[in-house]
DNA sequence: AACGCTCCCGTGAACGTTCACGGCGTGGCG
DNA sequence: CGCCACGCCGTGAACGTTCACGGGAGCGTT
C-alpha cells in the first residue's frame, strides 16, 4: 500500500546501490555524469523524498529551536520573533514557531509536542515553572520577562523602572503635573504601574490618576475618556503599552484636548500614527538575539550569560507625542 | 568527551534495560514505580534527551512544514503566518517559519537547507520554477500569490480586478474624477496598476497619474508629495498597499489637503490611523488557511483543491479615508 | 608483465529509538 | 500440586540514511 519510499527501491529501480543513490542526490562526486543521471531520473519517477529523520540521525548537523509566543499579531510579539529569527539564521538553525494565543491550555498541548521536535525552547510562558519541568522533556528552557530558577531554565530580564522614570522626568520637566495613567485590566498592577508610581513619587507627584484598558487600540480609546471624566484636569498619560496609547491618543484628538501621551514598548508602528508615538522603548532586536544566544550557551553547555548580560533595559524614545 | 547520552547509558546507569528507560519515559506502563523513578533520576542525572531524529524514525507520526515570508514585519505578511499557523495547529502540524527578507539569495539558502526538515513548502517566492525544482528536493510547494506549472507545485492565486473596480466605482460616485496611484518602485507595473488601469478607463478615465513609492510609510509621503507636486489637481489616489497609503495619508494631512486614499491590503493596521483607512480587502485568514489545506492534499496525495476554490478574492471595505 | 593510480561502485556497520515478542517470578485458583 | 494469569522486564529486529572501507576495471608507467 501507501508504503514510504525509501533509497533501496530508488536504488534498485536504477539498477545501482544505495550508496550511489546517496551520492548522485547529495552531489558527492565519485559517480558517473551518466548514472547519477538515471538515478535521478528513477528517484523523480517514484516520487522519492529522503526521511529528514535517517538523515538526521546519522548526520545531527541540524539544529531547532521553538519559539513561543503568545500573539504573533501583536507587534511587539513579532518584533522579537522576527528578530530571533534573524539571530537563529545567522547561527544556521531552524525555528519552530508557536502562537499559543496566551492560553494555558495551548502553552501546555504546544509542550506536549514540542519536546521530540526541537532542541530548546524560547519564548514567552505562563505556566509555572514545576509544569515547565515536567513536559519539556529536559531540554533547555529560556523564560522571557520573567524570573527562572531551575538551572536548566535562563531567562531574560525586563528592567523598565529606568526608562519610566525618564519618561516620567521628561513630563515633569515640559510642565506637566498631573499625570495619568493606562494599565492593563488585570486584577493586579502591572510592574510598569510600579516603575510609574515610584518616579512619580520621586517628583512628590501623585500617581492616583490610573484606569485600566483593554489591550487594543479602542481599549486604550475607551480608558482615556474614562480616565479624562473622573479626572478631567489630566494634562499628560502614561500607557502600559503602545497599543493603547495609540488608542488615547486616537481618543484625545477626537476630543480636541491637547494631551501629551506616552507609551511602553517602542513599537515601529508608533512612527505611523499622527503626531508619533513618544514611548518608552524595548529593544526587541536585543531581545530576541539575547533570547538565541542565551540558548545556545544552554545547548553547548558553555557558561551561560548571566547578571547585567541578560537585562534588557527600556530607554525613553523621543518622537512626537510628548 | 562531548558524546551525546543516549538510552543506554540511561539504562546501565540505572541498571535496566534500554526499553524499561522508553517506557519511563513515555509512561507506558507495564514498569515498577520505584524502577520508573530511579530511570527518571538517572536521566536527569545525566542530562538525557531523546533523539528526535531516532524516535522520529521508528515512529514518523509528526509532519512539519516550511512557512518562507519575504519579510515578517511587514503586517501583510504577519496576518498570513498567523493564519497558517493556527490552520497548521489544527492538523496537528509544526511550522518552520522562515524570514527571506525578499532576498533570492536567502531563498535559496532557505531552501538548500529546507529540504531536510519539512515535509512541504508553503509561501513567497521571487525564485524561478526551476529552482525551485531543483532546489527543493522533491517535496510539495504551495506558492501564494504566483502562477504554477509542475504538478508538484501548487499555487494560491490573488484575484484583485473586482476589488479594485469596485474602490474606482465608489470613488467616482463619491464625485472624483481625477484619482491618482500610488505603484510599487520597481521596474514593471504591478497587478495592482493593471487593474487600475482597467477599472479608470471602464469609466472613461485616464489613469494617468502615477508614482512609484517605496514600501514604507515613508515612502508613500513621499511618493504622495511627488505626485502632488505634478499632478496638483489630484483629489484621490489608490495605493499599491496599505503601508503607502498610509504614508500618504499622513503626507496629505500635514499638508492641509482633504484627499480620499484607498489603500490595498486590509491591515487591521488600517483601523489604527486617524482617518481609518478605506481599502481593498484580502483575506489573509483565508490565504493561510487554503495554502495550509492545499498542502496538506498535495502531501496526501488527495486531489488537490483546483480552479476557484484557490482564489482568494479581493474586496473593497469601506471605513474612513474615502 | 607487474605495479600503481584513478575512477566508479558496492557492502557492512552505525546512528538512537520503539515495536514485537518472549521470559521469569509471584500469586491465585481449581 | 499443577496450571494459568499477570506484572514486570529484557532481547532481537527494524526504521532509512550516511560513513568507512574495500574492490574491480581501465590505463599508463617502469
Amino acid at each position: 500500500m501507501s508504503q514510504r519510499i525509501t533509497i533501496n527501491d530508488v536504488a534498485s529501480a536504477a539498477g545501482v546501490s544505495r550508496q550511489t543513490v546517496s551520492r548522485a542526490l547529495n552531489d558527492k562526486g565519485e559517480i558517473d555524469g551518466d548514472t547519477k543521471q538515471r538515478v535521478l531520473d528513477a528517484a523523480k519517477e517514484l516520487g522519492y523524498r529522503p526521511s529528514r529523520f535517517a538523515r538526521g540521525l546519522v548526520r545531527p548537523d541540524t539544529t531547532s529551536i521553538g519559539l513561543v509566543i503568545p500573539d504573533l499579531l501583536n507587534p511587539f510579539f513579532t518584533e522579537v520573533a522576527a528578530a530571533a529569527l534573524e539571530a537563529a539564521r545567522a547561527k544556521g538553525w531552524h525555528v519552530v514557531v508557536y502562537d499559543t494565543a496566551d492560553s494555558v491550555d495551548e502553552e501546555l498541548s504546544t509542550l506536549q509536542v514540542i519536546g521530540s521536535q526541537v532542541d530548546a525552547v524560547v519564548g514567552y510562558f505562563n505556566l509555572s515553572e514545576t509544569q515547565l519541568d515536567q513536559h519539556t522533556h529536559g531540554i533547555p528552557v529560556v523564560l522571557i520577562g520573567r524570573e527562572h530558577h531551575a538551572t536548566r531554565f535562563s531567562s531574560i530580564r525586563i528592567e523598565g523602572a529606568q526608562g519610566v522614570r525618564s519618561a516620567v522626568d521628561h513630563l515633569v520637566a515640559a510642565g506637566h503635573r498631573r499625570i495619568g495613567m493606562l494599565d492593563h485590566a488585570h486584577a493586579e498592577p502591572s510592574d510598569k504601574h510600579q516603575w510609574f508610581c515610584d518616579a512619580m513619587n520621586a517628583h512628590g507627584l501623585s500617581p492616583d490618576k490610573v484606569a485600566g484598558a483593554v489591550q487594543s487600540v479602542d481599549g486604550g480609546a475607551d480608558a482615556l475618556t474614562r480616565l479624562l471624566k473622573a479626572q478631567p484636569d489630566v494634562t499628560a498619560i502614561f500607557t502600559f503599552n503602545d497599543i493603547i496609547a495609540i488608542g488615547a491618543l486616537r481618543a484625545a484628538r477626537r476630543s480636541g484636548r491637547d494631551l501629551a501621551v506616552i507609551g511602553f514598548d517602542g513599537l515601529q508602528l508608533g512612527t505611523v500614527v499622527d503626531p508619533a508615538l513618544t514611548t518608552v522603548a524595548l529593544d526587541t532586536r536585543k531581545i530576541g538575539a539575547l533570547a538565541v544566544e542565551q540558548a545556545a550557551r544552554l545547548m553547548a553547555g558553555d557558561e551561560p550569560l548571566s547578571g547585567e548580560d541578560l537585562v534588557v533595559q527600556a530607554v525613553l524614545l523621543l518622537r512626537e507625542s510628548a
